[in-house]
DNA sequence: TACCTAACGCTATAGACAGCATGTC
DNA sequence: CTATAGCGTTAGGTA
């Protein structure tokens, strides 16, 4: 099928042929035979890389040129930056939706496209966003992960609520390849387009000793080192190809990089200036292992390397220089990075509760999925590691050649439930016990003919504790949120963590900063740090010195916990004393990369608190007002009136702080000159702009200088 | 005595969405 | 209540 007879806009049609792509690929064809262009549903479940992102652009622009608009829903931010930079530029308005990227919220709704994470969608149906009910077609992006324990209620109710609300709405729902599509596809009302086809040829096998054995072949890997996975790589890399390592744990990660680095001891300029980058930015340990073992070719990959570095190497092995990754899941999920080799060399990842538990034959297809380069490899090869002669046949049983795993809905959990069916009643989608069944049976969870009468229990059990909380009231059946409820909803918080915040806050404590963030610390919506055996005994220490600034008991059975929530709080309250970055790196034993991704948890969930407290603890506004500004910039109290200038961030604040200016009035006086000394004449220039331009409410008188003669 | 190595036991374990209002070094 | 690698400790060996 020929792009040039499809009803597409001219402009899309250049670019396609501008990129050398004329004829669609069969299973994209496959979708236009199916209803693409005419409103149909799909359910497009075929492998990665075979073309899905296309599909879905060829039927948004064909909406929007008759009249329409798209919402494209993902289940990560960066696949969000990802969409809008591949969808941009084509003659439509794209717009971006996600917590962290959103300068263009008003405008958003002049957008014909708009790329959303499911959470964000959530939440601008949650404030009643006037555009959602003009969108016209809905594409899901990885709609698998309706399964995903966590997340995947979330999406579920997403989708089920676009459908109540907009009336002859079109689904493209893009999936991996899974057990149960016919279900899937049932509850969408869509056409099944099934297809295992690829742009690039996939070997699959399992490799022992010096062998890879592929379904009716082998081959032999040459040794060059001592160890089996390395050769692998080595070989790769030797034929020209690159490799992708997936493992188990961090540590694995970084201990696999550095054996392929002196395994490979590549050396040219390129690498030496990624290794150079990173080794000047780096202020951990991580970031130097880092630097060493780019600058050698190889890396690793994790949520514990700061945001940068991640896209360092993610480039560097894009542009063909790093020829190994070992990588956790991070990459797995992530963006689209494929390598002619994909080595799985560890399938049983370690699960709090259950011990070491295979990852799932859906997994191990999105890691293989990676395998070949379209147009760059002539074949892709995914090979899982085998440590003895029967687990050769037991991986092509479990995994090579196993069926995907069935998808199952996840929303009749009662702790995620509970959160949802607030949101349903704060804007209106249900306004009694009825309807709020009613609504559940628009789900996949209904339509899958899961027991009506445990949903039904699990709902009236959400209703008893929303009812309870005072988050909704309940007049003669008629259901109806409460302002407190309204504003849980709004804040997109857990209303468990909305209890237990209200709770202690109006509990007879008096503020301190690590009773806020240990409260904050312990509510479902904060991931906590994992709890070392060394660290408890500093945890003791702590507790023995400073139990009473804690606003929540310390629980008699001394619970895991506990003990989470406190050492994250710990982390927490570090960062708002101004503690180095390699210091709490070194001792909570996380990345940068960790300390950011907590730093913006525990932001939000302060934003929340203060919202809270307006509404029942007034007394406790402003400090925890003072907390959001501190957790935000990572500084202590003392310079908060200069963190309110813009161009000044923890350093600079502190530098000036330091050189005994610690409030706008002081900088004033101190004049541009002195300024300029410190901080260099052009951010002096700026601050001054800011000082005698318009705004006079910034900063705040100097409230702080009790402090000031630690520093002067 | 200084130094190295093999053997052993112990320890720790993936990821990442959401508010709000604009700019860090 | 699982698997595995990395690490620290220690015993044993060698120059």
């Amino acid at each position: 099928m020929e792009i040039a007879d499809l009803p597409l806009p001219a402009q899309l049609a250049a670019s396609y042929t501008d990129h050398g792509i004329r004829e669609l690929y069969p299973p994209q064809a496959a979708c236009v035979e199916a209803g693409l262009f005419s409103g149909k549903n799909l359910l497009i479940a075929i492998p990665t890389a075979s073309g899905k992102t296309l599909v879905a652009e060829m039927a948004m622009h064909h909406q929007v040129a008759n009249g329409g608009k798209c919402l494209y829903i993902v289940p990560l931010r960066a696949l969000a930056s990802e969409k809008f930079e591949e969808f941009s530029g084509k003659g439509l308005r794209v717009g971006i939706a996600t917590g962290d990227f959103d300068r263009r919220d008003e405008y958003l709704g002049r957008n014909d496209i708009i790329v959303a994470t499911s959470e964000k969608v959530d939440s601008l149906l949650r404030n009643q966003t006037p555009w959602l009910s003009e969108i016209s077609l809905l594409v899901i992006d990885e709609v698998h992960l309706i399964d995903d324990p966590s997340r995947g209620a979330t999406l579920e109710m997403v989708i089920t609520k676009l459908r109540h609300k907009n009336e002859g709405l079109q689904i493209i729902a893009l999936s991996a390849t899974i057990g149960n599509p016919g279900d899937l596809a049932g509850w969408l009302d869509a056409e099944l387009v099934e297809s295992d086809w690829r742009p690039v040829e996939l070997r699959e096998g399992a490799f022992l000793l010096d062998t890879i054995h592929f379904t009716d072949s082998i081959r032999r890997i040459e040794r060059r080192s001592k160890h089996e996975d390395l050769d692998l790589v080595l070989d790769t890399v030797a034929e020209g190809g690159q490799c992708l390592v997936f493992v188990s744990s961090r540590k694995n990660a970084e201990a696999f990089a550095k054996r392929a680095a002196s395994g490979l001891k590549l050396s040219n300029p390129i690498l030496a200036g990624y290794a150079d980058w990173i080794r000047s930015n780096a202020t951990t340990d991580m970031g130097r292992t880092l630097a060493a073992c780019v600058g050698m070719g190889a890396a690793f990959h994790h949520a514990g390397l700061p945001r940068e570095e991640r896209q360092i190497v993610e480039q560097g092995f894009r542009e063909g220089q790093i020829k190994v990754i070992a990588s956790t899941p991070t990459l797995a999920a992530g963006l689209n990075l494929p390598a002619r080799r994909v080595i799985i060399r560890d399938y049983l990842r370690f699960n709090a509760g259950e011990g070491m538990v295979p990852i799932p034959v859906r997994e191990y297809r999105q890691m293989a999925g990676r395998a070949g380069r379209p147009h760059l490899d002539p074949y892709g090869e995914a090979i899982l590691i085998a440590k003895s002669d029967d687990m050769v046949d037991e991986l092509f049983d479990c995994y090579i050649e196993a069926p995907p795993e069935d998808v199952r809905s996840r929303c009749a959990d009662e702790a995620i439930l509970c959160t949802h069916v607030l949101s349903l009643i704060a804007t209106g989608f249900a306004r009694e016990r009825n309807e709020v069944l009613g609504f559940m049976d628009g789900t996949f969870y209904a339509n899958q003919g899961e027991n009506p009468l445990a949903l039904k229990r699990v709902v009236d059990r959400v209703l008893d504790f929303l009812l309870e909380a005072e988050m909704i009231t309940d007049v003669g059946g008629w259901l109806e949120a409460t302002e407190y409820g309204s504003l849980v909803s709004r804040l997109y918080i857990d209303p468990r963590s909305a209890e237990l915040i209200v709770t202690a806050m109006t509990g007879r404590k008096e503020y301190t900063e690590i009773g806020l963030l240990h409260l904050l610390c312990s509510t479902p919506d904060m991931s906590t740090l994992y709890v070392r055996q060394k660290d408890i005994y500093l945890l003791d220490r702590f507790l023995a010195d400073h139990q009473d600034e804690l606003w929540l008991e310390i629980p008699w059975d001394g619970g895991e916990g506990f003990d989470r929530s406190l050492k994250t709080a710990l982390l927490l309250a570090d960062w708002v004393n101004e503690t180095g970055e390699d210091t709490i790196c070194e001792r909570y034993n996380v990345g940068p990369g960790d300390i950011h991704g907590m730093v913006e948890s525990v932001t939000w969930l302060v934003h929340a608190a203060q919202r809270l407290a307006g509404l029942f603890a007034p007394h406790l506004l402003h400090p925890i007002e003072e907390m959001e500004l501190r957790v935000q910039h990572g500084v202590r109290r003392e310079v908060l009136p200069l963190i309110r200038l813009r161009g000044i961030g923890r350093v600079r604040a502190r530098r000036l702080f330091n050189n005994g200016i610690d409030s706008i009035e002081a900088l004033r006086a101190a004049g541009p000159e002195r300024v300029g000394n410190i901080l260099g004449s052009g951010i002096a220039a700026r601050i001054f702009e800011q000082l005698d331009g318009g705004g006079g409410e910034i900063g705040e008188p100097a409230e702080t200088q009790s402090t000031l003669s630690r520093f002067g």
